[in-house]
DNA sequence: GTCTATATTGTGATAGAC
DNA sequence: GTCTATCACAATATAGAC
């Protein structure tokens, strides 16, 4: 009565999961998905057509594991300093747990603009820019009635989610160059981020004050 | 004269430079290169010898872009508001001369992680972390001096720098996703990045008022 | 559904003429 | 130094047996 074995297409999934965001796209190789899965080749074709629909899909399932909890947080009805807080909490935890999807999902969308069309299939049926701007708008007005009644210094929604993404996301998606350029070792880095999870909300809020 | 033409050599990297920014170092292909270039492929492999070499002298020209300037500017005896400044000004300017940058070389070195080695030489022939470890003592005592005095809040050096990288850096990395999340055309972004210049350091600065 | 074997194309690299 | 032609192998994809 253990765990149930997840059936082929999911071992393949997961495996291909694995494999593109270590190398990315162009550099992963369908045999290493394969070796990983521990089947061969040619069933990744049977179930997944291409290489190309295969990363269609972990590219998929990539945004879906970054972008709804974070869009779900700011589009809430919480007082702006709750928010943030929420946001830091829930977003660190979800990177935290998938330090590489920042890396991986920039790089495809660098290199492979045309994602961004995927992009749009990507978070629960809805499109993406809709979700965006109903959460810009929801943010402009709460950020604009803060700042009338005096308590926050003005910004636009678009700049302060601009910052809240920066210093929720750069550290994982540079995480490679920091660890030089900080000296940071595995333990020092995970220990930094925990940390993070108290003192970016603080710097945000800070920055806020009038 | 007018401008003296690049040798064949440069002509070849200027190219390399373009098509390994845009696609990556795996989805770059020595073909497009030579096209871009406007010579035939046999040519790459008698200045280069192979595509790993190329790459090589691409991504070490793309960290000299990068980094020094910022260093440069950390590494100074300016006070903290001055320096917060300085680095952004110096920084945003070659971050929108080389929007691509960012995305490539997080992707590179997500993807590549042994390409870190590369990155020790790339910075004029000094070791990036001895570099690092300068900038990081001597803003901490920078930092640590203002707060006894009571004019900063307390806050780690290896914070400090991590938000600021942060802030500058991500936008551009992130652009792609930004467009579509944000809803910024060409011109938006170029003209937020150009404001950016200006209220960036105040955000900082005002995040470390006590 | 899963495998082995094979076809087919792409791609880095070299040989050799000019 | 620069080109054309070609090699050798890697990688995606398919055919067909079980």
């Amino acid at each position: 009565m253990g765990t149930p074995e997840p059936d082929t297409e999911d071992r393949i999934l997961d495996a291909a999961h694995a494999v593109f965001l270590r190398r990315g796209t162009s550099g992963a190789r369908m045999q290493e998905v394969a070796d990983e899965a521990g089947v061969n080749k040619a069933l990744l074709h049977y179930y997944f057509r291409s290489k190309d629909r295969l990363a269609q899909a972990v590219f998929r399932r990539a945004m879906q594991t970054l972008l709804p909890a974070v869009l779900e947080a700011l589009r809430g009805d919480d007082p702006i300093p709750e928010k943030v807080r929420r946001v830091v909490a829930i977003e660190l935890d979800t990177l935290r747990a998938n330090p590489f999807l920042p890396g991986y999902i920039l790089g495809e969308l660098t290199h492979q603009p045309e994602r961004i069309h995927q992009l749009f299939e990507s978070v629960s049926g809805l499109r993406t820019e809709q979700i965006g701007s109903q959460v810009l708008a929801r943010l402009e007005a709460q950020l604009s009635a803060e700042a009338r009644a005096g308590r926050l210094r003005p910004i636009a929604a678009e700049e302060f989610v601009l910052n809240l993404l920066s210093l929720m996301i750069f550290p994982f998606a540079g995480r490679p160059l920091l660890g030089v350029m900080l000296g940071l070792g595995e333990g020092e880095f995970d220990a930094m981020m925990e940390r993070r999870k108290a003192s970016l909300p603080e710097f945000i809020l800070n920055a806020l004050r009038p």
